[in-house]
DNA sequence: GAGAAATGAGACCTATAGTCCGTGGTCCTA
DNA sequence: TAGGACCACGGACTATAGGTCTCATTTCTC
């Protein structure tokens, strides 16, 4: 991955925050979302550019939305 | 793309919304977003499954939030 | 109705999103 | 001394988003 993305790790943060919230582990969440279980963490560490119906899987997963999920995302 | 999806609908229709409200054409965002103006068109049209950083350039170009954008998708 | 501006739509190649296999490390509890 | 649950991270792969071009169509303004 190139630079680290503020936008990402934001993003990343949120995830986790809210799957912490939940008591999920990422290999759950990851099962809940049908995504792979590394590319869940990759995500949670701002290394990676999700898309939109990733991140609406991961949303569904998390019983969130994709706009919750990026709030404070600038 | 396949099927039309309605996350991807709801997300184009979001920027089309904000764009007309300012006024701008697709060229125009286009070129603030720097973006092609025919990746604008797919993406209001809803067959483009948009990355967060991509979704974050346009956010921009339209002085909201990439959460903005996302509102109403689920 | 002509000409121009704005958009729709298809095809295309490259870059990267996302998968699948693994290793090693940390923190538990026994 | 494990043994299990959890996570970071890497390499190699496949599926698909990014980005651009071209042409057709709609929509104005005159």
């Amino acid at each position: 991955m190139p630079a680290p993305e503020p936008a990402l790790k934001k993003f990343g943060s949120n995830v986790r925050a809210r799957r912490d919230a939940k008591e999920l582990s990422q290999e759950k969440l990851a099962e809940l979302a049908d995504l792979d279980r590394t590319y869940i963490s990759s995500v949670e560490r701002g290394v990676r550019n999700i898309s939109l119906l990733s991140s609406l899987r991961i949303a569904k997963a998390l019983k969130t939305s994709v706009s919750e999920l990026c709030e404070g995302i600038n």
